[in-house]
DNA sequence: TGAAGTGGGGGCCTCTTGA
DNA sequence: TCAAGAGGCCCCCACTTCA
């Protein structure tokens, strides 16, 4: 199963779940070559990598579509044994090495890789020609782009569970006919579509917390008619049968400024057009396939499936795009301006789109698709959930208990199971593969873990945090499993009770400023008071009041007990533990009386982390730079 | 300065510098409210935010093209006052202040927000039509996204010299012509170029090192006729006039396989066509505009200038271009397997072109823009480097001396200082940040900073290496202040020494077991020491084999001499440093009796950084838990 | 040779979210 | 309320690069 499909098809596949034809036919030509930059593009965390093709034109092309998506699950080991970067081998891209059906595969990727010269295409150009000089509003981004590829990175069990997005193409798309074998290539000029897009933004407005209308023809999939869509159906479009692009693709940064309207309209897309639109079904991969190809460490996958990585995401996702009207682009700045201290978070959560949904028919099944693009902060557009759900039709069930995000998505979890089960554990790890990408799993299950750690286990950690602030890497291991619970869970109740300290002592400071002020109103100490409390609240500010909040001096955060035995011995080389060059760090701040480094440099950042109270050992490491 | 221009005109802008024209009309109408979303793209680093836009249009209309492209130097201070993440007020985007011309883009601008829903454009649909069902080998993505806007990053003087790319958005872009002032949308088809492209690879080969060949017809470019370009000049061809794409802007692990074909000949283009091709100018930016606007904390650009941030990354990156013939797709296979041991990174910097390439006349004068694209590992492309030069013609003595990488870019700085010296310090801001960006700022210069510290420092820093192996913040803030280095010199002292001496001793540890083995050859200690081997060779491995190394057992890094008062103090609100919970770090390893949690955690990576040993000191801070 | 570049890892801080 | 989520920063290691 890691292969996931999306597509359409007007020749009706057969609906059965075992997609031999399928493995085999709905092949997207990857550059293969090019594949062995991926290394790079994935991290340690990686484990798997989604390859998914949209394209737009399939929207004008609902009906005689011919042409399959296929999104390929390839699992980092595969790909990068030695955790280490190096190159893929060629052929990475084959999904199948079961033959048969992949020697057509891997006929085309050469075929793909010998006939580039061949390319060039038709130099068509129009849009460029004679509206040159008339100015016309930009469109977004989605007109021209919305064939995309993306490549999601799918840390199974990083602590940030987020899908990086390694790459976007926007290019043509390759794609063999199931049927006949004849590859096809899709240039993404979406013009039409955007112009259909553009033209009903107001009338696709969902209703929001739409569960109630959601029952109106889930199934009830317009049939697919090669009729181009004709705009302006107030929430279900009817002629775009297969699919529903709530919101292009694109970057919110970039899309053109219409992101009043556009981000109002398409603010609620992701809840309410699930609701209100048609079917819903999880495009579940072919199970028999590919089997083999995968290794066994697959728990982690089964646990995301299960428990929280995917279904938290959808969740927050969701609820931030639930609040009220967004038909009206006034009514959305009216959203803003009515919460007055929104954080930037909400200001973006607002703002822009986050979700893409495609409702598409499959194999004479109607599927839905949903993307839920999150972002980063380092590179733009980083974060991408996809949600596959197949086999799920959007019908009255949903509508009874859909009030909530992805509530209305009741037991796909189930579902997942019920088709799932009954195949090998790798099945499994698609299920969690394709649904647990932030996927709806399940209406009835929540899935913020929200763990609720047990008494004993509280007393203990507090015991600990009593003993000392900061655990080390042994110390949080040791005591991870004394309490059964994970390093990351000890980790993030560390650090969660850290802050709680904190934020309790930062608000008796401000009670305690506040009841100074009062007392003393009306004279200097005010000013003073407010640039205290300016450098208390500001989070990059190296204020220079160090005086102001010397009495939170006793937070001396506990030294290590004494487990740094490490220390002493094979520490140095690669030895058992990873940090090879094993020896203790020894950071720490200086006093006020030297801060003016940090002074200098206003953005140096010193977590507590690297500060250490380590007596200055004279170790003997000094003998050591020379080769003993 | 704040501002670069890139464009072209064939109304024959006047050519001097100052450019109160082109400032006003050469307006990119950007999104503006969409430009709320930059904060988030931006990090805390950031501190310069480029926009620059393409399109590759141009080409096709080379002759008769009326656009100017913008490019947009914005101070992150200014968007980003507090270093939070906050939205940007509107207008940000508008580069003059100082009305008259901008007056315009305001206008554009609103008009911009306000006729969004009149978009929609043409529904010209055509390359989707009648060639459905032949398969055409995709071509590369430049054939649709050549318009981009690349939204820079620019971190000024972060120890890692790269420059994010937040966002790209390849749709239609909207210009507004300087002598008119119509707005103008140019969609992205860039069909014929992309034929051009394909069609001539081969012919663009640039001889490597081109410099000997590069005085052929530098300042010679084609006239800017608007014959479509005929491919299949030998080196420079004739029918692009003013743009030269040396290979497309877009993602390589996604550019469709001819990646043999691109990647050998795009290989060495930024080198090569550099010398080979034709003018070279620095796009200098309106040299009297936006003074006021930028703050005066512009040393450190100057020092970037001057120094190394930027050239070494053009040496780097062009440097690792510079390796032989890359006429052939197979000679370039031949010579990725002419180097066994070359790295993934070496694979990659062969793999697949990094440089972006633009001749372009402007204002009457031949520039040449490089995009140095580079690679960052989280999220996909991450990183471009930008160089714009202006005014430097590329004749024959870059020829002279354009052996090396960007040698053969001579008197670059030495132009631009010429040019922008007698402007304010801002212009000085701003040539750092054009030429900055990796730019090639001077032909003689040796860029690569190489600081070759005194014997003074080394023994400095030896004998506190000696004294101990890590350092804490303010420690390397004293000892950086006394040696006069900075702080981040330092540091990499530091890490380097420590790499060296690890190094060291691995080799050594080789050594012996090669002795070892020799002597007791043919037994199954030699298999042990295969064990030992790899265990200390590979990184990641948390091997079992810790009595191996145990040798190395006097690691101890020195702990802290004991400036950590910070600990006792105001370390844990907001105060002076940074880190408001600046407690002391505790956090060791323990030995290899427990490092098999590691085992669990296969990519479980703990610096040595994060360890010490300090005593277990159970501060005061127990009783700090519950509020005071 | 060695300072810096580059990629990757991990932890901490801050704030928010949602069960 | 509180465990996670998400973003950002910093340090470290490993290895390369190139002056």
């Amino acid at each position: 199963m890691k292969d996931v499909y999306i597509g359409n098809s007007d020749t009706d596949v057969p609906d059965d779940d075992d997609d031999n034809k399928m493995t085999a036919d709905a092949t997207v030509l990857l550059p293969t070559r090019n594949t062995q930059s991926l290394p790079l593009l994935a991290t340690a965390k990686t484990e798997w990598i989604v390859l998914l093709f949209l394209f737009s034109h399939l929207i004008k092309e609902s009906v005689d579509c011919t042409s399959f998506i296929r999104c390929k699950r390839i699992q980092l080991s595969e790909l990068w044994p030695s955790r280490k970067l190096c190159p893929l081998k060629h052929g990475v891209w084959e999904t199948r090495i079961e033959d048969g059906q992949d020697q057509n595969n891997d006929r085309l990727l050469e075929l793909n890789e010998k006939k580039r010269e061949a390319g060039g295409g038709g130099g068509n150009r129009e849009g460029v020609g004679d509206n040159g000089r008339t100015w016309q509003p930009a469109k977004p981004p989605l007109q021209q782009s919305i064939s995309v590829l993306y490549i999601l990175h799918l840390p199974p069990h990083s602590s940030r569970s987020a899908y990086k997005v390694s790459g976007v193409w926007s290019g043509p798309v390759q794609l063999c006919h199931p049927a006949d074998g004849i590859r096809k290539e899709y240039p993404n000029n979406c013009d039409q579509l955007s112009d259909e897009l553009q033209s009903k933004e107001q009338k696709w407005i969902p209703t929001k917390n739409g569960s109630s209308k959601a029952s109106a023809d889930p199934p009830s999939v317009p049939a697919p008619s090669p009729s181009t869509p004709s705009p302006a159906q107030p929430t279900v479009p009817p002629s775009y049968p297969w699919f529903l692009f709530n919101h292009p693709p694109c970057w919110p940064l970039l899309m053109p400024d219409a992101s009043a309207q556009t981000a109002g309209t398409t603010k609620a897309h992701s809840q309410a057009d699930i609701s209100n639109s048609s079917a819903l079904t999880t495009v579940s991969s072919s199970p028999e396939e590919d089997d083999d190809r995968l290794s066994d460490d697959d728990e982690l996958f089964d646990h995301d499936d299960d428990d929280d990585g995917s279904n938290s995401i959808i969740g927050s996702l969701v609820s931030s795009t639930d609040d009220g009207q967004q038909e009206d682009p006034l009514d959305m700045r009216a959203n803003n301006h009515r919460r007055r201290n929104r954080t930037p978070r909400d200001h973006f959560n607002s703002m822009f789109p986050r979700t893409l949904t495609l409702f598409i028919r499959f194999r004479n099944r109607k599927r839905i698709l949903f993307f839920f693009v999150g972002w980063a902060g380092l590179g733009g557009l980083r974060i991408i959930y996809i949600t596959l759900m197949d086999r799920m039709l959007m019908d009255s069930e949903q509508a009874a208990n859909g009030e909530r995000s992805m509530a209305s998505l009741p037991s796909l979890h189930h579902h997942l199971h019920q088709q799932q089960m009954h195949h090998h554990h790798h099945q499994m790890r698609m299920a969690a593969a394709a649904g647990g990408l932030g996927m709806v799993v399940s209406g009835g299950r929540k899935k913020r873990s929200r763990a609720a750690f047990s008494h004993g286990q509280v007393f203990e950690l507090e015991r600990r945090f009593g003993h000392q602030k900061y655990l080390s890497g042994p110390e949080r291991a040791d005591l991870a499993q004394m309490l059964k619970l994970t390093e990351t869970q000890v980790k993030i109740w560390f650090q969660n009770r850290r802050y709680k300290t904190k934020r309790r002592q930062l608000q008796q400071q401000q009670q305690q400023h506040d009841v100074a002020a009062a007392t003393m109103a009306l004279n200097n100490m005010a000013a003073a008071r407010r640039v205290a409390i300016r450098v208390l609240s500001e989070r990059q500010t190296s204020g220079s009041t160090s005086s102001s909040v010397h009495q939170l001096h006793n937070q001396h955060p506990g030294m290590m007990t004494n487990n740094q035995r490490s220390s002493s011995t094979s520490a140095m080389t690669a030895g058992p533990h990873h940090p090879t060059f094993a020896g203790l760090a020894a950071h720490h701040h200086h006093q006020p009386a030297q801060h003016h480094h940090n002074l200098h440099h206003p953005f140096y950042y010193c977590p507590p982390a690297y500060l250490a109270m380590a007596p200055s050992t004279t170790d003997p490491f000094i003998s050591n730079t020379t080769t003993p």
